[in-house]
DNA sequence: ACCTATTGATAAAG
DNA sequence: TCTTTATCAATAGGT
């Protein structure tokens, strides 16, 4: 009823923690995160007692800072628990050290966000295929079991319509992604596959949207939806 | 039907920017709004290419700072320019700060280690969930015109948990290759896609088999050898 | 520590 | 830069 199909924003999307191209994009992300970034602090301090400062400079050389209970007095306690007894003392080398550690602190956090995303796919992997698997005794459990073979071949149409569709939305990508060989057996045409003796089977199955007579209690358009909900969350 | 599912968890709650009385909770939150804090400012630094440094005292006086380039660099700079005095001492703060530096480099390996640990774990279980299947797969190349009854239903079963499968491994795929271009459709229920597209010559060379009476010849097993060898090599 | 339901932060768009 | 919207990410409370 209601014709609100244009959405006035794509809402926030996703981006890839690496340094911001466009100038103006960046100028207003930092903006944005500068802002947030010294609230998060504020509470931090608030919620736990805790004496926190920041300070930023933007890449136009400004600086901005953050500090409870004074960026001062959090400088000064810092710098004398660093400095403990000796001053004055160079230490050129102890920077580079410092810089080398900050640049490995970066570096392993890296790793760990890219270990986290795997985590993330494999767990994702597993949730699918265990989905998956239980669909599939549920299924048999149901109505397979007293199925005759008649209606079991119509439903091994109906698998057909399932496998092809899947395979359809991903063959373009697949080819692309170097999957180019495929071997074992030559191509039939179509209307080959659509010649044989379960036409009839795959017709009722993919465009009647019925289950195989006799065949109560299967939801292969369930199935369908879901084999379409793996491949279609992915933001592309 | 079903009594109101306990939710295993409230979920966030919304609190108050007020300092934590109870000693426990004010700690744990301290840890982990620590570590968000840090992130943030990193994330800050790199997505910005801004110069940033963070520095926190717990409650119970221990000192945890983030400093990109570094802390001594960002302090200084502000010093200079806030105060325009007070240089010099503080290049030499290396040793405290490279404990407390060194001492989060741990903290995140550890971390990092954890993580790796467990993905172990989990590729485990898709290698098991992976060769568990590889049985199915062996059934296919068997007659399956002379199956029993009871056969096919188990073969049912298991070429079931193929198509999830494949569903999957595109969809990995697909991730992983960084496929962005949508050169196809989007995803779309697989019955209609089926219906009005029809199969490609991709599904046809996959799928395309004699159908039933026999099951004969169907060759699957090219297919879902070639995902799993496609997947295994490329993010596991 | 780990898990979820929620709140909070923020990328896009105007 | 400020507002709005739609998402993504951080995290409070529990186990």
């Amino acid at each position: 009823m209601a014709p609100p199909p244009r959405r006035p924003s794509m809402g926030r999307q996703k981006i890839e923690i690496r340094r911001i191209e466009s100038d103006e994009a960046r100028q207003v992300c930092f903006s944005k995160r500068r802002a947030g970034l010294f609230k998060k602090a504020s509470e931090l301090s608030i919620l736990c007692g805790a004496d926190v400062t920041a300070v930023v400079f933007s890449p136009a050389g400004k600086a901005f800072s953050f500090g409870h209970p004074s960026v001062e007095s959090i400088l000064d306690r810092f710098l004398d628990t660093s400095l403990g007894a000796g001053a004055g003392a160079s230490t050129a080398a102890g920077d580079r050290a410092v810089s080398e550690l900050n640049r490995q602190y970066g570096e392993l956090r890296t790793q760990l966000d890219t270990e986290k995303a795997r985590q993330e796919h494999a767990d994702e992997t597993i949730r699918m295929e265990r989905a998956a698997r239980s669909q599939a005794m549920a299924w048999i459990d149901a109505d397979l079991g007293a199925m005759g073979h008649d209606d079991l071949v119509a439903f091994w149409g109906a698998l057909i319509g399932v496998q092809a569709a899947v395979a359809a939305s991903a063959d373009q990508l697949l080819r692309d992604a170097l999957l180019v060989g495929r071997r074992g057996r030559p191509p039939q045409p179509a209307n080959q596959l659509a010649a044989g003796t379960g036409a009839t089977a795959f017709d009722v199955a993919v465009f009647g949207m019925q289950p195989p007579p006799g065949f109560a209690g299967v939801d292969l358009q369930g199935f369908g939806g879901q084999a379409a909900t793996i491949l279609g969350p992915s933001s592309f």
